[in-house]
DNA sequence: TTTTTTTGCTTAAACGTTTAAGCAAAACTA
DNA sequence: TAGTTTTGCTTAAACGTTTAAGCAAAAAAA
């Protein structure tokens, strides 16, 4: 042993001295107090029934006494279940995702399970690494709602190979075959064409999300079917695809109005594009919604605070939280039982503001 | 042994039986491959020197074949540490906060540490239940913004008995005696009474927070310094407090325009006030910034979206984030040395927008 | 009364990992 | 050459909990 080693090997004694150990209560102090054993205090703390009611009174007054924090990471790996449930967004800094978290995780406390909170930010990459960080931390479950650039399936697949109940909200896939909450984007679709047809308004694009998100899809297919129901003029220069961040709003909308023949009202499938829309309309001093009427989709709350406030679908955020959290509770009580899928699709609000009253 | 006992022994037996073992691969299994201890697995995925090149390149192939994935929990308490950290902020779908958290997230993940986030919605209970929620799954830190509420400390004493890192930031406390990162609030409300002085506005009020947040009393400071240093009217009348929601900034702009001289332009300690503060101004038709300016702070992406847009502070989220996570792992890292408390305090600044410009 | 069942605990193993301690063999050093 | 150090592993204990199995004593049943 060189000197060294010496020195390490005191330091190490010195930090294990009584002086600077901060001993945390176990199951083991108790039982030492009360000359039990820690097995009948794991027992009593659990309110088994083969243990005598003053036993169980005198271990939990000592637990109190000794202020005894049960050890979450020994209880975990012995009973293979961490307690805990890993969300996966695109973004928190959405009213809609923010309001989606904060149900699931009400719903899930009091269930005993706490949640971990990622963020994709819309990128594929950093959402594996999440799904890998959350396998990682041994979550019993996976709600998630997916990144926009998603395509490659590959890492769901890997949460479902685990035997891991996963469960999508929002933004979710056919193909997983895994269960679902959100809203009936194709009725949204009809629902605003509608009140756009009866607030006279004869030439209606649509600035829509990527195909390839089911959503998205579904939205632009009520766009269509609720055009051609109505024989509204369906054409192909009225439909536009894109990220729907307030940049593309503002590009796709600049776009529109180069048109020979240009819309009188334009349905965009995200709230932050309509801005970006509106923001270019009130640039080029276009009357909203005289000239142009505009719809988003989302609610988020500076819909109402721009002016002119904003028509949008109400998602009702909260209901998918709770749902979500529901749907993931069902799926590990009855773990056992072999399920049927659980697509829960909730009917969405038209909320009609300015941007699109004509009177 | 009566026919339920029998029943349930064999449905045991059933679940045990190897067809439903989803067996995971262990540490043990790579070691029974090679015909090596388990112990040495360990050392050669952890590069530990005392393992041959050799066996080390065997150890990580296998790995890889049977697709080992390490047992979080299992190695966390073995080794006391989680390599997890709690965030609690107020909310996420503020952009100040979520920005915060994001660049938190980036710099721990990087040193193998994830992090857990929860949300108080500004209430105080409901922050007492997330630092339990947070000690209970044994975070190795813990980096907050304290709720408006907060008042008592007790619930962050509690985390500081336990020896656990705590950071604050924004939202803090001096009582509390723990690293800090904010930014200069006293100075930035400085910065702002002087531009509008230039601007040339002369009777300028100030919607608050309340005192009891360290923040928001400095900001309150800076306001009553800089109106007397530069010989500015100062009443009690022109400086309000509150919890500057958007519904505050509504009432409080409201109580203003009532006043018998009321102030040509106001300085809101928050984005979110300074927005209901303008929708009471747009609806009374009183011009911005030509009758009344308006100066917010914390620079929310909204403030950039209304028209006309809101001058206000920018916090520099992204650094804030930054600092609070290189100063838990500063904590962590020279855990033994006694180090000085970390005070940071950055610079903020003032982004000029249409609210308060005359010209 | 004897036999069976229930009660109330104990013992010991297990969850998957890390790590201190130990030890033989190999590689240096003098 | 013998002695020392380094290398490369093994053994075994530990982290704090849960839980199957077991067992004596008490209670109930026969």
């Amino acid at each position: 042993m060189n000197i060294g080693q010496l020195i390490l090997f005191l330091l190490k004694r010195l930090s294990n001295s009584t002086i600077l150990k901060k001993k945390k209560t176990t199951i083991k102090d108790i039982a030492d107090v009360l000359k039990i054993s820690p097995a009948a205090v794991s027992k009593a703390l659990h309110d088994d029934s083969r243990i005598s009611t003053k036993t169980k009174e005198a271990v939990k007054r000592v637990a109190l006494q000794l202020n005894y924090q049960p050890n979450h990471l020994a209880s975990a790996l012995r009973s293979g279940k961490s307690k805990l449930v890993g969300v996966i967004v695109p973004r928190t800094n959405s009213n809609f995702f923010s309001s989606v978290i904060q149900n699931i995780e009400e719903v899930l406390n009091k269930e005993g399970y706490n949640i971990i909170i990622t963020q994709s930010n819309e990128s594929y990459e950093k959402e594996c690494r999440n799904i890998d960080t959350l396998l990682f931390t041994q979550v019993d479950g996976i709600i998630a709602s997916m990144a926009n650039e998603t395509v490659s399936l590959e890492f769901y697949e890997k949460i479902k190979s685990k035997g891991i109940p996963l469960i999508l909200f929002d933004r979710g896939e056919n193909d997983l075959n895994v269960d679902y909450i959100g809203i009936d984007d194709y009725e949204s679709s009809f629902v605003i064409i509608e009140h756009l047809k009866l607030q006279g308004f004869k030439r209606i694009a649509h600035i829509g999300g990527y195909r390839h998100t089911r959503i998205f899809n579904n939205r632009i297919r009520g766009y269509i079917d609720a055009i051609k129901k109505h024989n509204l003029p369906f054409e192909d220069e009225l439909l536009l695809e894109s990220k729907l961040t307030i940049a593309d709003g503002r590009d796709k909308m600049m776009q529109l109005l180069k048109l020979k023949n240009p819309p009188d009202a334009v349905y965009i499938a995200s709230d932050y594009a309509a801005l970006g829309a509106l923001q270019v309309l009130e640039e080029k001093r276009i009357k909203v919604p005289e000239e142009i009427a505009l719809v988003g989709f989302g609610n988020e709350p500076f819909t109402d605070m721009v002016s002119p406030s904003i028509s949008t679908i109400n998602q009702f955020s909260a209901d998918i939280g709770m749902h979500a959290a529901y749907t993931f509770l069902k799926r590990v009580k009855e773990e056992n039982l072999k399920q049927t899928l659980n697509k829960t699709i909730l009917q969405a609000e038209l909320i009609i503001r300015d941007s699109s009253k004509k009177n």
